[in-house]
RNA sequence: UGCCCAAUAGUAUAAAGGUAGUACGUCAGAUUCUGGAUCUGAGUGUCUUGGUUCGAAUCCAGGUUGGGCAACCA
């Protein structure tokens, strides 16, 4: 019992040994760790494989998370990126211990800086950026020291006691760490620190002209909240020197840094500048169009926190470079919602069907909500005389492996009869208009002998109760496996079918009472939410992902045998 | 002739010197009032060359490949 039990102990991640092996040494009480996103974009499916890591890492060891917004760039930041975030957070389905800002310790890192300079570890530079960036050297090359790397203390006290005053112009002076100009690690040569920036802070107003720089901010904000593993992405393994190097000069509290992988995600882009230009340049309607990666998109779409968390803890956390396949992502999401969805029928793309030997009025027929889960009732849908199937459940001359309803055949209809295609109408042209059907009375679901054997169950709406909705169908944004990764801007490479709308659809009446606090399975069709610019008037639904189809696949075997 | 990080099926991710496993995807079958779900089965992998060892995905050395580093961005 015990080895089985081992045996289904998920392995731990190499964030989660460190963290045991932290615990055990008693280096730490408890751990604290922090999410900084900077407030200049919305959070994407990437920042959740952060948040999720983070915040489970803290609620796993029974520590804490700090939500921390990085806005040391006054220039990019924005408010509105600060509720977003929050937001997002929030709905994904974690709360933070503080909530803290980069910016609430500008005093606290001002100290810092002049505790440096009295250390004879900082220096005011008067070069121009294109001169600091030609000492600075290359990768293979040294760098050469400022002429103003040896001024006095005094002196570059006065300085950056000026530069805080608002002496000087953008640009004019910066602030640099005196590390090493031939250091091998570029990060090491004489980092700027401060630059000046007579701009709009969204918290500070305008109290600062001058502001630090990331890395002069991150690591001594983790300090500062005396974080104990400061998790970030790989791009910032370089950094981790520098990190080390001011905490061991300020002597100050020593939280360390970790790095993992990025998400990237295949048929899509990831990166914060690349989804604001889908959005400036009009290839998707905003931060939240349901086609995008982002938070809010995929909230919108009708992807659930549930899912998005299973799918982080699904792709693991490691140090190597990945391209993620989105069916990972779409496995996810239909997981969750095949247990939660409500089942309703929706017909797209309508073919009429009469049953000519059906006498009655109407009947309201019982129809399970979700057969998966046995709490969930029932609701009723109408049948009459005449219905609309899916065209392409009929085919007038079917292949083999086809089915669904032809000429002389049965099918059975979800919920209701079992009918038989005994005439099919078409107009001038040829082209079918109406099936004429007759149905088995005996067949009726639920019934004694409603135990008949057909081949196909397809779903329908009756005519004179049917209601419209729009639905909109989503593809992948891109075309290619990686377009950031292509030769050609990454636009070129946009799917234009990415999002394909059907002004009609006919649906049963119970979707009138459609919810955004509840999820939908067209049947036979996907997985639906409702969005946000539907109305009284008018239903409009986003289709979260299709239902797996192997008839799709089978049809795609087949076609080459067709063309013979 | 720089420094750093990484390399296991198609994609991810385990195996801490001792049987290369899991998930998604793919394929086949069973079942089904959703061609869904469910169940069963199959196939595919340790970047390379040496070395250490009874034994190497794992340790060592060289190579190869991919990624990061030269923003007053984070």
């Amino acid at each position: 019992m015990e080895e089985i039990k081992k045996e289904e102990e998920k392995s731990l991640n190499f964030l989660e040994e460190i963290v045991e092996e932290d615990l055990a040494a008693g280096k730490y009480k408890s751990i604290l760790t922090r999410f900084p996103p900077e407030p200049n974009g919305y959070l994407h499916i990437g920042h959740s494989k952060s948040i999720v890591l983070n915040f489970g890492l803290a609620q796993k060891y029974g520590g804490k998370t700090n939500l921390r917004f990085d806005d040391t760039n006054p220039v990019t930041e924005d408010t509105e990126y600060v509720e977003s975030i929050k937001e997002d957070i929030r709905w994904l389905g974690f709360e933070w211990a503080n909530e803290f800002y980069a910016s609430d310790y500008f005093e606290q890192l001002y100290l810092f800086a002049e505790d440096l300079i009295g250390k004879g570890l900082a220096y005011v530079d008067d070069s121009s950026a294109e001169d600091i960036a030609l000492m600075k050297g290359t990768p293979t090359e040294a760098g050469t020291a400022s002429p103003y790397r040896n001024r006095t203390v005094e002196e570059n006290l006065q300085l950056f006691r000026d530069m805080r005053a608002g002496k000087y112009r953008d640009g004019e002076r910066v602030l640099r760490a005196k590390v090493d100009m031939s250091a091998p690690n570029m990060q090491l040569r004489d980092p700027i620190m401060y630059r000046i920036k007579h701009a709009h802070h969204h918290r500070t107003g305008d109290a600062w002209c001058i502001y630090p720089m990331y890395d002069f901010a991150h690591g001594q904000s983790d300090s500062i909240e005396h974080i104990t593993h400061s998790i970030c992405t790989l791009e910032f393994v370089s950094h981790r020197p520098l990190y080390d190097w001011f905490i061991e000069k300020l002597e100050i509290y020593p939280s360390r840094q970790y790095e993992f992988a990025r998400l990237n995600l295949n048929y899509t882009v990831m990166s914060k500048r690349k989804l604001l230009q889908l959005v400036n340049k009009g290839y998707v309607t905003g931060w939240d169009d349901p086609r995008m990666p982002t938070i809010s998109g995929l909230r919108r779409r009708g992807y659930t926190p549930e899912s998005i968390r299973m799918f982080a803890d699904k792709i693991g956390v490691q140090k190597r470079e990945n391209l993620i396949d989105v069916s990972l992502l779409e496995f996810c999401v239909r997981e969750h919602l095949n247990k939660v969805a409500l089942r309703r029928m929706v017909v797209f793309d309508p073919l009429k069907v009469v049953i000519t030997n059906y006498e009655q009025e109407e009947e309201w027929l019982p129809s399970e909500d979700n057969p998966e889960d046995a709490a969930t009732g029932h609701r009723k849908v109408p049948f009459s005389r005449e219905l609309y199937i899916e065209n392409e459940d009929f085919m007038e001359h079917p292949p083999k492996k086809f089915f669904r309803l032809s000429p002389g055949q049965m099918v059975r209809l979800k919920s209701a009869y079992v009918i038989k295609c005994d005439e099919v109408i078409k107009d001038a042209a040829g082209k079918i208009t109406e099936l004429r059907c007759s149905h088995l009375p005996e067949s009726k679901s639920g019934g004694a002998q409603s135990n008949i054997k057909v081949q196909a169950t397809i779903h329908w709406v009756s005519i004179p109760h049917a209601i419209t909705a729009e639905v909109r169908l989503y593809d992948r944004l891109f075309r290619v496996d990686d377009p950031a990764n292509e030769e050609a801007d990454f636009s070129e490479y946009i799917n234009p079918d990415s999002l394909q709308v059907l002004p009609a659809a006919y649906a049963e009446p119970a979707l009138r009472d459609a919810k955004f606090n509840e999820h939908y399975q067209f049947l036979r069709k996907g997985y639906f939410y409702l969005d946000k610019d539907s109305s009284e008037e008018k239903l409009i639904f986003n289709r979260t992902t299709t239902l797996r189809d192997t008839w799709e696949k089978e049809k795609k075997k087949d076609r080459p045998n067709q063309e013979k």
